[in-house]
DNA sequence: TTGTAGGCGTTATCAC
DNA sequence: GTGATAACGCCTACAA
């Protein structure tokens, strides 16, 4: 008996430096009922008679007492948490959307991580692989495009997961968001509609980017329908920033015969193509007509105000929470929800000139 | 012995539901070691022989292993996650901070648990108290005002925690920050060093926010040093949001005889200032000047360009992060670090009209 | 409805 | 340098 041996020779319990935080046990103690008891009026009161809720309740908040979510998580095995990797929080889109997921998770009492993958997938894998050491219940993830290794460890783990921004009917991954592709092709119809032939596209940085893919993909087939394309040497790509997309348009400026539309594939961009064409002395929409993608605050206050396409930011980020909440509970809500885009057109956007 | 008893009768162990994960003791059994040895491999590499550590580094990629941060939490009583409590993160000065926070924290290994106030200390309080709950090892708030409890909470725990955004020397919160009052105190004397007597300020909603607070009064000071005040009627208070700016700003030049200047407490609303002043065809700077504050990415874009007061969001973020990191491990930074802001000229400011 | 007690996956203490 | 093993604080199956 090795144990007694050892028992007999340290005597005094051992005990781990400081313990000194208000502990469910106390809480018992101090209510004259047992831990089980405790954590039943905590977690299901509707579980213990009213004396029992009210003993806790009240020993509760007289020991200032906080739950340990680390012994929660360890023992019920739900850590309450769900981890979200985006792009970036600086790009008003996407904090409207985590704000939206944020909203939804607290009323459920989840909390949410957020990490940012700078839009690389290399980076979105890494920071889900550091979600899944925090323990997160579920994730939420933006676009189509994943690395293979990243649907592997979550199904491996079970845990659910919901892409957001984007739409595959029948793509593998669950999503909630709309139709990149659809939307685009009908602001470059809607750019047709106007009498121009001329068009050309500020597009983000594509590599990696399925949103940006699709959103140049669905400006194309419009086009191509017609017998168009953009024009030769008028698809340039540009980093999502005002001053970046300044230098993109300075070359779209240069091309000769210039385009008499420019499609871009966000809001920030059009704002730098509408701030450039200004200082070149360029008229819009006289002589360029000009789109953007999100209508985000701005879109709408900016002189000419946007013509651009409305994109349902906090929809899309209160259903994918929605969606993963479901998952969490057990059901199987729909695999990919649709959501609807609208034109709203503006200022930046007229007639083709003549000739 | 009612052990030996219950072994008898129960002779298969009980296991819980779902645990199906690969656990460090699967990892020591794979390589031959003991769970000890294992997690120092992991956590204090260097206390470990190369033959121990090469094992259980190849246990690891081989088995797919990933940590389970509940239970270290539990057993090391440090969960490596941080709280912050932001107003919104859909203010890019704000979502600026909160990136510079966490990527700091990333490269310690925490991560970041991320609550809005939505500009409420009371919903400020209320987070905290969930991030306490969160196990958080630290929390970054903002400004300068809290709720009384809220320290309390936070030293009972002896949480460290870090205020931003605001400077304080002698106040009771360790703080990062500049100086809201200085700050807006040194714009208003550039108006009135341009010749501006009749001066107007649109302020954000200033219940519960010590910056809108400091920047009134900052603005106040040098006007009543030169025996002026705000025009009457001329303090005017809005949401930040570019609509209800430029409604406000209605107000404001209404006013007769108009103001000269216009001090505009962040960018947002000297946005909403400019382009309404634009539309009803009020010339900028011409007949009126307007300042902004925080220097986000359109001030210097629209037309005019903004002057405005450039604010470091970034280096805040990190420093706050930085000052928590050395808390954390038991160093004791400065209590207060004042960090600078400048002004920055631009076009929407000139000498006052005459007459 | 309530209590008992084992186990959740790690870390850290102790002994070697 | 390494191994054995008590905690860590809570939940929950089971028994009463």
């Amino acid at each position: 008996m090795p144990l007694m041996r050892a028992r007999t020779r340290s005597p005094i319990r051992r005990r781990r430096a400081g313990s000194n935080a208000i502990a469910l046990s106390d809480v018992a103690r101090a209510a004259g009922v047992s831990t089980a008891s405790v954590s039943r009026a905590l977690n299901t009161p509707e579980l213990v008679s009213e004396n029992v809720r009210a003993a806790v309740q009240a020993a509760v908040t007289r020991l200032g007492y906080i739950r340990h979510s680390a012994a929660r998580a360890l023992a019920s095995r739900r850590s309450m948490t769900i981890g979200a990797v985006v792009p970036t929080i600086a790009y008003s889109i996407f904090s409207a959307g985590v704000e939206a997921i944020e909203r939804r998770l607290e009323e459920a009492g989840y909390a949410l991580l957020i990490a940012t993958s700078d839009y690389s997938l290399e980076r979105e894998l890494r920071q889900v692989r550091i979600l899944l050491e925090r323990g997160v219940d579920g994730v939420i993830l933006v676009g189509r495009y994943h690395r293979p290794e990243l649907a592997r460890m979550l199904q491996e783990r079970a845990i659910p997961y919901v892409c957001q921004g984007a739409y595959e009917a029948e793509g593998p991954h669950p999503c909630v968001g709309f139709d990149n592709h659809a939307a685009m092709a009908s602001m470059a119809e809607y750019l047709l509609g106007l009498g121009h032939r001329r068009i050309a596209m500020l597009a983000g940085i594509s590599a990696d980017n399925d949103r940006v893919i699709d959103r140049i993909a669905g400006a194309r087939a419009p086009l191509n329908r017609a017998g168009l394309d953009f024009v030769p040497g008028g698809l340039v790509e540009s980093r999502y920033d005002v001053a970046e997309a300044r230098l993109a348009m300075k070359r779209l400026l240069a091309l000769r015969p210039r385009p008499t539309a420019l499609l871009c594939v966000n809001d920030v961009l059009a704002l730098g193509a509408l701030f450039e064409a200004r200082a070149e002395g360029v008229a819009v929409p006289a002589e360029l007509s000009i789109t953007g993608f999100d209508d985000f605050d701005f879109a709408r206050n900016v002189e000419p105000p946007i013509t651009t396409l409305r994109v349902p930011a906090p929809e899309m980020g209160r259903g994918a929470a929605e969606q993963l909440l479901q998952r969490l509970m057990g059901q199987s809500p729909p695999q990919a929800t649709l959501l609807p885009t609208t034109i709203i057109a503006r200022g930046t956007t007229g007639p083709a000139p003549a000739g």
